[in-house]
DNA sequence: CTGAAAGCGCTTACAG
DNA sequence: CTGAAAGCGCTTACAG
């Protein structure tokens, strides 16, 4: 579209200098030259062009958003979807452009960081996992490079910028939640503890059931690391324990769909049998029945909230490291009930 | 990163303009100052600019990704998540920039769609879903912008480039499974019939019933336009019929798991009383049991060859519009069973 | 085969 | 309050 800041300038018979401080609603300028230059700029349909700009400011307005490496499997999770969707949602109204960046393993994804960065394309970027260990994260850390963390951080912590829920206070509620049901053998399953949410998450539900004086159960706390091909075995012995859990936290909707299944092969009714609960309130969780309570983690604000830092630290470099914590909120469905005395 | 083409210039004794064709492996330049520059450019790291070359080549190799409005439920589909990985990863490789469009309706997408144009953002836009009716490619269009499909065009067709599976194919090939495993009473569960993959699977499943003689009833069809909450009417009435379907072939992973559970409320076994065959092959076909056979779209492939045709056509404008089948596959798991006469 | 120069479309100190 | 000018870092006809 080729209407410039010239065209403009000349139609409204001042500089092209006017014209630019009238767009960013410099003070200097008069309230009559403004009224006039925006005019032309309406009946022009101008708007100024983004490269040049991005090339005079020296702010790409870009931010990364990086996906969990594909060789994951909880990469396929709508969850991160709702989150790109909630940042490209604040991008797009702010004017800034975000751009996925995937890659098969931290390798290639390093590449691709690298390359951003040397090209002064990426002002930031945005990581949509966290766990103890992460070289994309320690790179970016040691490199001085801008990032927003969503999940918490684990290391660098005062130094991290991250968006989170408060995923101990959510697992502990949701314990609360099944105690108060009357539950008392309740067990926790959650995928690969290494990453955080699902630490933090377990270290709730501990704490619920420290709190009420009922001993924590190792043997009940059961991790599943990749999604269950076939029957799995871990979930097949915690289902027929002699002293089975009357009630189960998942850590995901998709991996409670698992246990769901679980519980039917073995003729166990839910929530007749095993009362379930879990998080993220995905459309899974309405899909099912009995249809899933679940916590609804408020997935798409995380990534606005992420966005919204991302740009407010762009724009002021000077400003320190925030943490901001999302709510969450329990969805009550069909998947529990009260404790029965066998 | 300050190191400029300058820097480069002065440190391999050359001008700026040898550096830069240097580059871009320009033909005109010695084997041998091209070498000179090279080493120059590695020891100091340099890459160039991509908002300055963007401005100087008048492309800003920024291509924008349009997700359905996310009013549409259909939206949570992993579906998405993979398709997107598979545009970000061709672009990361191509050094273009992808940036997520989102919004709650049509009005707001073309609010934004309208804005990158306008600024020289966007070089086109691939769109993630399709239908018979839309605004935002009707838009597209008659403006001549640029676009990809990720789906079948219903309009325009000669002119618009599109990615797509052969899903008349695919569907008529699950429906053929269904058909050898001696299944004749097969029911066709869809989403919203106006996305033309619905449409077009359908078409498939009533051709392979067709060609065997078999009469198609449009009782056996049945649509399930959102995701169902509670017990869906629709599905419950097509599960106790008289005459009930012992096989039923889903447009979806995610509406299988909802006819799954359909079937385990009312006490009908997978496969033994109901065959399903779904399609997408996502996390939840492996999850379920009885695990779910699928077809795989390759949805990772859909993304990658639509960024593909979008970065061929931007560079090379004078292309005319092709169309790109990415193929299927079926996976075999334990939803489908031969039939038993009762 | 290589370089000087103009240009891409904005921004912003500097001068008035 | 406004403008002329230099600059952001590249690209590419044009000239040699």
């Amino acid at each position: 579209m080729p209407v410039t800041i010239k065209d403009v300038a000349a139609l409204a018979g001042v500089s092209p200098s006017t014209v630019s401080r009238t767009c960013k609603d410099h003070p200097s300028i008069s309230r009559q030259t403004k009224e006039k230059v925006r005019q032309a700029m309406a009946k022009l349909g101008y708007e100024p062009n983004f490269q040049a700009s991005s090339l005079a400011t020296q702010n790409s307005r870009t931010i990364g958003i990086i996906l969990p490496p594909s060789e994951w499997e909880a990469y396929q999770n709508a969850f991160y979807l709702e989150v790109i969707r909630g940042i490209s949602q604040y991008c797009n109204q702010r004017q800034y452009i975000n751009t996925v960046i995937t890659g098969q393993n931290e390798e290639e994804i390093l590449q691709v960081i690298k390359n951003m960065v040397r090209t002064g394309l990426a002002e930031g970027f945005i990581v949509l996992y966290s766990r103890e260990q992460d070289p994309v994260l320690d790179y970016l850390y040691e490199e001085g490079i801008l990032y927003v963390l969503v999940g918490k951080a684990y290391r660098n912590v005062n130094q991290t910028i991250y968006v989170d829920n408060d995923n101990v206070l959510a697992g502990k509620e949701t314990a609360e939640y099944l105690l108060e049901l009357g539950h008392e053998r309740i067990a926790y399953l959650s995928g690969d503890h290494s990453l955080l949410f699902n630490n933090d998450r377990r270290m709730g539900y501990m704490l619920a059931l420290t709190e009420r004086g009922i001993g924590f159960l190792p043997e009940l706390c059961v991790e599943v690391p990749s999604v269950p091909e076939k029957q799995n075995e871990v979930l097949h012995a915690l289902l027929t324990r002699t002293d089975r859990p009357t009630a189960v936290l998942v850590s995901d909707d998709i991996l409670a769909v698992a246990l769901e299944k679980g519980c039917m092969e073995l003729g166990l009714s839910i929530p007749g049998d095993v009362s379930i609960i879990s998080f993220n309130n995905s459309l899974l969780a309405r899909l099912t029945v009995p249809s899933l309570t679940s916590v609804d983690v408020n997935s798409c604000q995380l990534g606005t909230q992420a966005a919204a830092q991302m740009i407010e630290h762009v724009e002021n470099p000077e400003l320190v490291a925030t943490k901001i914590i999302v709510p969450h909120h329990l969805v009550e469905r069909d998947s529990c009930a009260v404790y029965k005395r066998p």
